[in-house]
DNA sequence: ATTACATATCGTATATTTGCGATAATAAAT
DNA sequence: ATTTATTATCGCAAATATACGATATGTAAT
């Protein structure tokens, strides 16, 4: 990609509002959410079974939520328990509602 | 891509909803919603002064916005004014709203 | 130390997104 | 019909996203 050099400088919260965006543009990814949500919680393994994915793929997923902020994981060896972050979630939550109007 | 061969069946309003962010998943979208917000309309050569960007890229993230439902554009030759659109906003502020509890 | 289980990461292939310059299209005015 | 102003589209290049199978990692139990 030719990139324009100067980096633009958007407002506050811009960019906090498009990574959130970013990480419910995939319907997978919304789906997986709200099975956490209604579940309050669930293992990798529940969803891989949910989803006609492979397991690394649904793990990739899972890393991009994370990564995002939006889902946190919780060793329970051998497995990992994912919920919510409700934290960045009311974050979340906020930025979409303050800025939908 | 390796694609899996069946597609998956999302429950209601998950695509609509990852479309929805998919449109908003940019920086300089989000921006550009904002500025239409703010003017409440405006027209293309606007946003091409306000942002760092070639006349065609601010074209192609109007587009998307357009294709998403989010904006739509009225002639006023030679200039098109784009303007929110407030019923297809509605959705997806309830949709949003909904999603994230 | 070895094994077993669940999950993450790596490597790869393909699709999509982002950005640019150049060109085409559109509508009005001359 | 030509010109002018504005915006959209095309063609390309590079970056990122999506998906898979194979492999590595981590933890507990044996």
């Amino acid at each position: 990609m030719k990139r324009s050099l100067e980096h633009i400088q958007y407002k506050e919260n811009t960019e906090a509002l498009a990574k959130f965006a970013k990480a419910l543009a995939h319907p997978t990814r919304i789906a997986i959410l709200k099975h956490l949500k209604s579940q309050s919680c669930c293992f990798t393994g529940d969803l891989v079974e949910v989803f006609p994915l492979a397991q690394s793929t649904v793990s990739q997923h899972l890393k991009e939520l994370k990564n995002a902020g939006l889902i946190q994981g919780e060793l329970k060896p051998p497995k990992i328990k994912y919920c919510i972050n409700q934290e960045n979630w009311n974050i979340a939550k906020s930025l979409f509602n303050d800025f939908l109007d």
